[in-house]
DNA sequence: TGTTTGCATTGATGTGAATCAACCAATCAT
DNA sequence: ATGATTGGTTGATTCACATCAATGCAAACA
């Protein structure tokens, strides 16, 4: 085996590993020498591809892990008892899922991957365990876990506060700021969640969603081709959908 | 000194460290050993009470301790640009404030206390150094998050689905609940927040607040004079607001 | 004791978004 | 291809809650 030969194996090799992945500045690495970020990645497993609908864990099941979104994205959501499905919020790469049933051990609500996607898997047990031995790991753990929170509050007042116009303004520059930090165009993007999904986030009826996108359409400040957006004006929008976030909240910036 | 004396003494010395603290089921010290207690209430400061209108932390400010309540309550409020203030969450004794602010090292709201209230504060780097000596205190640290993260969840789904009258009574069935955890009447308590304040953290208008309670009221469900509160029928109550939280959400329900 | 002030309640009116209903486009099944 | 199903858009109507406005009422003060 040449040498080029083996370098692109330990390249391919570290791509699925933490070491390799390019989420590791947003994610549970940050901080970490090269030599912890291995044991980190000795306690994640990594299984094959989950699909729309798949579920990663259901309400009222008990929680053992954490995922990570790696590629692709997932809702969570809460059913009532009338059957009722509640989205609750949106994860992208990089973003971790599952943490609300750190607390009680049980899941409070379900997670399904909206989009081909794939997950890092991390028994919960195991990662308290290693973040007890390396401080940097038990930092960017809290940190994460107050991001969640921090986000959270912002949706609180969101939905407390503002109309229609001004959430859907801020749902999608949350999208549009969370993509560019992956590395993604923050102008045109691809809507995983159906417009149902949106609407369910936003506390909002599906019509109101599709009329305040058609409303922005008319005003020119983005084009929305069914699941395809591009945003034409950032600014008018952060206008609209960022006051309530300004120097408060980033809302929905799950990311470092 | 009488060996009685000097028991009392030590008592009172108790009552003041986590040690002896009414709250140390609810709080930090769960799952710790006396020793660890030691430890922990080492790095924790207790200042002269606060008084209704003071400030714990500004929304801006640089974050380096969190705050516990001892006795009394405190709100969270951001400020918008428009200087309009959002109530995003009213906390109990033993309840942890300032954990939103861990991600970004800087607070995104603002905490003032209710009423008159004695706080518990911790640096955090030193509970992060602690936590990484005590498994045990990362743990309850980590779980005291998820609970934010899981309560917070409970808000943005009640927010975004529920009616006046539910919003209310989830409101109600929370502080009752945790009055009851705390060893107090959940029956009958006492407000220490305005109805502005219930309405702001609702997202409603006052008089929709004013009203729902006289409907309440109405129907004999309880009783409200000004701030005090007798819960006539909380089966009731539950059967209105308790839907959302059912099998997912302890609404609001910030205790261990 | 009367006056002020701030909070809470109640009533009248207006409105933003939900609901109801139709329609269209895209995907799926036959 | 063709009908059926699903997701999205648009219009008409309704309704829950906000807003506007007045009044009540208690604590704080002169």
């Amino acid at each position: 085996m040449s040498n080029n030969q083996s370098s692109i194996i330990s390249l391919l090799k570290d791509r699925a590993s933490c070491k390799g992945c390019g989420l590791a500045s947003l994610c549970l690495p940050v901080g970490l020498i090269e030599n912890d970020i291995d044991k980190l990645n000795a306690i994640v497993t990594r299984n094959t591809p989950y699909h729309r609908g798949d579920m990663l864990y259901n309400q009222g099941e008990a929680f053992s892990q954490i995922y990570i979104v790696k590629s692709g994205s997932v809702k969570a959501y809460y059913e009532d008892k009338d059957g009722n499905e509640h989205v609750v919020g949106f994860f992208l790469p990089g973003e971790l899922i599952g943490l609300e049933a750190i607390h009680t051990g049980v899941h409070s609500c379900s997670a399904a991957v909206l989009e081909t996607t794939a997950a890092c898997e991390v028994p919960f047990e195991d990662l308290e365990k290693l973040s007890s031995e390396l401080p940097s790991l038990q930092h960017q753990l809290l940190r994460l876990l107050s991001r969640e929170v921090h986000n959270d509050c912002g949706m609180v007042a969101l939905l407390g506060n503002n109309s229609a116009e001004e959430r859907v303004a801020a749902f999608l520059i949350s999208l549009s700021t969370r993509f560019h930090q992956r590395g993604l165009s923050a102008n045109e993007f691809h809507l995983s969640m159906s417009r149902a999904e949106i609407a369910s986030f936003l506390g909002l009826a599906v019509e109101t969603v599709s009329r305040t996108f058609s409303r922005f359409q008319d005003k020119g400040l983005l084009e929305a081709e069914r699941k395809s957006i591009k945003i034409l004006d950032i600014e008018a929008l952060n206008e609209i959908g960022g006051l309530c976030a300004s120097t408060a909240f980033q809302l929905g910036q799950k990311q470092a």
